[in-house]
DNA sequence: ATACCTCTGTAACCAATGTTACTGCGCAGG
DNA sequence: CCTGCGCAGTAACATTGGTTACAGAGGTAT
């Protein structure tokens, strides 16, 4: 754990705080689809995490989803911060979409480390930011382009995150996180490749180039 | 000056704060239509909101818009917080929704009392927070509502800031802020008059029960 | 009053997306 | 090997929202 710890934060967080974070930090390892949190559930820590991807989904009354964005190594969540500071209950549902290890703090310890270490407030004022523009540019997809724009930029993401050029997921999951349904999303899947940028098979496709 | 910043801001800042702001920032009265900020624009300084409402928009590249949020007293713009950490430049266009009073504070002092103030730390992560589930919302609202439940949020919400049931906008006006066309809109806007929702007029219409 | 300009109402039409329904394929388990 | 189930392909159709076009209403400047 400590060496995960500190080859992932060791160049930001001064050795007093990532000793600290090892002494009440939890460590955890998940597999693939685990889920960290759900709606409505209450903040009991944050996540540091250390080594894989985990997707913030959101969800509306109706339980229509739609993906947010990709935490990767070095990430935080901002939500939890967001949500546990007002100490309310999560907005959002985590899953991961890689096997994952990472680092739960309880969130007491946030104000205190806040206060004293600079690294720590940086790391939190950047995560933050990092996630406001990481929304606005969610916003921007869904508000400005079409469902084929989307689903380009969803297939690029979801490749870049997970480095892998093979997408594992049925029709019905990418039109989950797309927020639309399966007959459309086949549907623009086949144009794809029909141009020639993906290669269809059956749970899986290939990126050729798009 | 000073009595309007202790007034809206004394409760949060501690004595010593509110001096630096008095000697550092700007005070600013602005008519509404004033545009604060452009998309592209260097972030010169922070606005402290303490009358008036602003809106923030964002435009894609064919300079389509779409309201994100107001700002009212007492609130900040993360956004600007967000770009100037990573000096890059605005993401977003504000506009003075309302004749306004603000003080602009230099952005190199956001570091410095960050560090000095518990105030203005609290001050910034609430900001923060609450411009992240602001984004929240707005998200949901594009992603998971038709535009007539989208037109009557707007209409609230904008009743809601501006303190007044009478809405002093076109059609063409609204259409902006939702990023649609004035046709869709007044079609819209037409049905909710025969609900007896609202009632028309020329340049503005009454919310009478929405 | 006249001319002009902006705003609104409305119809006809189009494109994108979502829905329903049915087909067949491939694979896992008995 | 057969069965059943989940996944993908496809067609027909409905709905929403956007576009174009035009007419009339209200207000303003000359």
């Amino acid at each position: 754990m400590i060496q995960d710890l500190k080859e992932e934060y060791g160049d930001i967080f001064e050795e007093e705080l990532i000793n600290e974070i090892v002494q009440v930090g939890t460590f955890k390892e998940v597999p693939e689809g685990y889920k960290f949190m759900e709606i409505g559930d209450y903040i009991r820590g944050m996540p540091l995490l250390i080594s894989g991807v985990i997707k913030i989904l959101r969800e509306d009354e109706d339980g229509d989803e739609l993906l947010l964005y990709y935490l990767e190594k070095g990430d935080t969540c901002s939500m939890t911060m967001a949500c546990c500071m007002g100490d309310k209950k999560s907005e959002i549902r985590a899953i991961a979409e890689t096997d994952a290890k990472l680092i739960m703090v309880p969130i007491q310890k946030m104000e205190e480390w806040t206060a004293k270490y600079k690294s720590w407030r940086n790391f939190v004022f950047n995560s933050y930011h990092v996630r406001l523009n990481e929304l606005l540019s969610t916003l921007d997809n869904i508000a400005f382009q079409k469902m084929d724009e989307r689903l380009i930029g969803y297939l690029k993401e979801k490749s870049r995150v997970t480095r892998d050029n093979i997408i594992h997921s049925t029709h019905q999951d990418i039109a989950y996180d797309l927020h639309s349904s399966r007959v459309v999303i086949s549907r623009l899947l086949k144009k794809l490749e029909e141009m020639g940028k993906i290669k269809l098979h059956r749970n899986y496709l290939e990126i050729l180039d798009l």
